[in-house]
DNA sequence: GAGCAAGCGGACCGCTCGGTCCGGATGACC
DNA sequence: GGTCATCCGGACCGAGCGGTCCGCTTGCTC
């Protein structure tokens, strides 16, 4: 019932959004190194501010994880824009969008952890990925080069398996030669096999995405 | 100097044996259900013991998790021997290996924590889990129906991978039922191509088991 | 069954980490 | 350039966790 406008956050004094660019900054390179486990104080430390900056300008750890993280999101997003410039086979596209998935996991830690297992994206978020990736593995789909019954869910789940495969263990990273063997193996797993008949992957309707929709609608 | 031999660590009293079985089982438990984050003062609450207790038995936190983690390790093993009675084709027992490291990974979240990153296990384990993993590759192998270039460590990244497929987020576990779809994929892509030539997996000598053993030899 | 080392539980410690408070500084507007 | 709301930094708080201490108990040995 205030007269003062509760919709309008009124603007940030200069310093204060100069800080916040700061902090997002310092956190994305911080997570990119450590992960999502950063604590605040490095951060702030980072990004050359105290403590309670940060959490002036984000309300909680976790606001910034959120903010971090979207721009993940995007990034997904333009890469099936550059995937899709590759034309020479139909699976070229979704080749190249699974191996940048790969080299984005290999330089950023917190992203490889956002694609493994943490992060509950909101559902219009979620919407916008599987609708790149729908498009990313269209010209498989139209070619008919897809095993049968092969969603955008499973090319999420192939994400998650080759970070998998290229981060085996907690400091570890494969290096970038070897990448191509997994990469390889999940390409031929997701396609029709050359010569001959193929058995469908029979589609039973359990694909990660849908799974994450619903848990997202049961947490709120 | 001592007179008295500190070799031998003296045998525990009835009762204290005892609790240390009902820590190992609680643990067992709890871990499985909460991964190994679950904290000691839990451990000891679902033993029915007092926390000092549990330090009295186990010097660390860490001493139990190696403990239940070697349980783990003699799993593996055994699910071996099992698949290798498996023989109506070639691939059998490597499928049913994957298979049955699939339903450890589900039914025990702490496995699956091991399996995906942590724990760096000392060599000697590392070694008896990778002649275990020859063996049960071995058929395939001998009937030459993996591509060329396929290693042991490649199989331990398969786990790695099909970890990653059926736990997508932290909470949620894959319904058993579409679990076979990404085990058919990860079959596929090691498998040689039905009919025709086919490319091998060029063997960039860079597999996870020996990335471990020389990152544990930097550790110590 | 007496004596005593070994064992026991729960209170306690110290560290880390997310989050808050307060006295001093500073940028925006007149 | 004066004024004041906004912003700043570092000290502080509280929760959670691994690990320890101390006064009481209990199972072996003779």
């Amino acid at each position: 019932m205030s007269s003062t406008t509760p919709s309008t956050p009124l603007p940030l004094r200069a310093d204060a959004r100069r800080n916040r660019e700061l902090i997002l900054e310092a956190a994305r390179d911080a997570f990119a190194e450590g992960g999502m486990d950063v604590g605040v104080e490095e951060i702030a430390r980072r990004a050359g501010v105290g403590k309670a900056t940060f959490f002036r300008r984000f309300p909680t750890k976790e606001a910034l994880v959120v903010a971090v993280f979207e721009g993940f999101i995007e990034e997904v997003i333009a890469a099936v824009d550059v995937a899709l410039l590759e034309t020479e086979c139909p699976l070229a596209p979704l080749r190249a969008f699974l191996r940048h998935s790969m080299e984005s996991q290999a330089k950023n830690k917190a992203f490889f952890e956002a694609v493994a297992t943490r992060f509950v994206p909101p559902p219009e978020l979620t919407d916008r990925v599987m609708e790149a990736v729908e498009r990313v593995m269209a010209p498989a789909v139209a070619a008919g080069v897809l095993r049968e019954g092969i969603e955008p869910g499973d090319i999420s789940t192939a994400t998650k398996m080759l970070g998998a495969a290229i981060r085996p263990m907690d400091g570890l990273l494969l290096p970038e030669p070897a990448w191509d063997r997994y990469l390889d193996v999940i390409i031929r797993g997701l396609a029709k096999a050359e010569g001959a008949r193929d058995e469908p992957m029979h589609g039973i309707a359990a694909d990660p995405c849908t799974m994450v929709r619903e848990f997202s609608a049961k947490s709120a």
